[in-house]
DNA sequence: CCAAGTCTGTCCGTTCTATTGACACAACTT
DNA sequence: AAGTTGTGTCAATAGAACGGACAGACTTGG
């Protein structure tokens, strides 16, 4: 019955979030002070803490929402290339270091001098970062590509986050450079073979 | 400070009147229910009479919404042709009457069989939606051709919004068929010539 | 090294709002 | 005429948000 209640609440999450990003984006993270973020949105600060336990918590949601932003348009790129293993995964890891590029929020968070409490989202803390992107590309390389054997899979998904992971932190090239780089890796990892490149429109079965 | 309030009464008010154009679409005003209204956002009976007085103020709240919507079309409609007044109340009528005859809620308010409470909107007691449409239309007019008198400009307008009115709720012919007989007599009033029309893309003065 | 200032996170009393259940009243049905 | 259904109102209760205050951690500057 209150299901009106409940909507209310994630519109305030919402705002928050927002809010949080704008100032994120602008001052990074550890300039965000919360009685901004609850003035940002016309709240109370006891209401901004009755919905997230800490800045902290805003952190941690302001990253994962960024994330989880991230993962729709990796599928996306991966959507487009259903018969070619190689180019998925090219096209998937140049799109997400060229957002990475762009997304005021990551910038904030890696040229924020020193300790801004976000970045470690993106390095030492981003188990769960990890965990929600290596099970959401499993899930869909799985189906996707079923041929692929299972354990080649994990690794190859496993070292395509880590690896991309690593671009975005430190990047080493341009994002389609490093993007060629590591679909070769990757494909290499997958099919176990040294070829680098297998003929395209085929799958391994 | 209470700006998050606010935008919350505002989307409260939004999704009542979302419900209440789909059940009203569907069975006409009659039929509607303030339970059920209350039921489908997901609110008590109570709130939702703190945020409409009376069932009859549902009703008034849903048709004007849907007029102003309708208003935001016209404009567009006119903005299209500002150098020929002609063409601009041709289009501007076709288009009013082609949504009316297309938009669910004035379908039902026609077609609900005898008094539904709503349709007394369209005919006796729609002062209010004839004086908004009239003085929307009347500013916009008077400052698009400011070179036309303005006796005949508010003549002009008010019987475009009549006749438009008037064949909302009892079609002649074809909406672009009545839309050129409406937009003939407006530029008749209006410049107060017995040509019809006058040459595209002049503006008397 | 201490004092002042700032910010986080928590507590509490007050105020505002929604909910619930009941009711009188009107209209319609059987 | 009695029963049903729906509107509109009221009062009591429950629940949220607010404002103000506080301790504790941390920073800054004398």
């Amino acid at each position: 019955m209150a299901r009106f209640r409940e909507t209310v609440r994630t519109l305030l999450r919402e705002r928050l979030l927002d809010a949080a990003f704008a100032r994120v984006a602008e001052h990074g993270f550890a300039r965000l002070r919360m009685a901004h973020l609850a003035g940002d949105v016309g709240v109370s600060r006891q209401t901004l803490y009755s919905e997230f336990s800490s800045k902290e918590a805003v952190g941690e949601a302001l990253f994962r929402r960024e994330l989880e932003r991230c993962l729709v348009g990796i599928q996306q790129a991966l959507d487009a290339h259903p018969d070619d293993l190689r180019a998925a995964v090219e096209a998937a890891v140049s799109f997400t270091l060229t957002l990475a590029g762009r997304n005021p929020l990551i910038r904030a968070m890696l040229t924020s001098a020193g300790e801004d409490g976000l970045l470690p989202h993106l390095t030492t803390r981003s188990a769960a970062a990890f965990e929600l992107a290596t099970t959401t590309a499993g899930a869909y390389v799985a189906e996707t590509w079923p041929s692929v054997d299972p354990v080649a899979r994990d690794l190859a998904v496993d070292a395509a986050v880590r690896l991309t992971a690593s671009h975005v932190v430190q990047a080493a090239a341009s994002p389609e450079e490093s993007a060629r780089r590591i679909a070769d890796t990757v494909v290499r990892v997958a099919l176990g073979t040294g070829t680098g490149r297998p003929p395209a429109g085929t799958v391994p079965g």
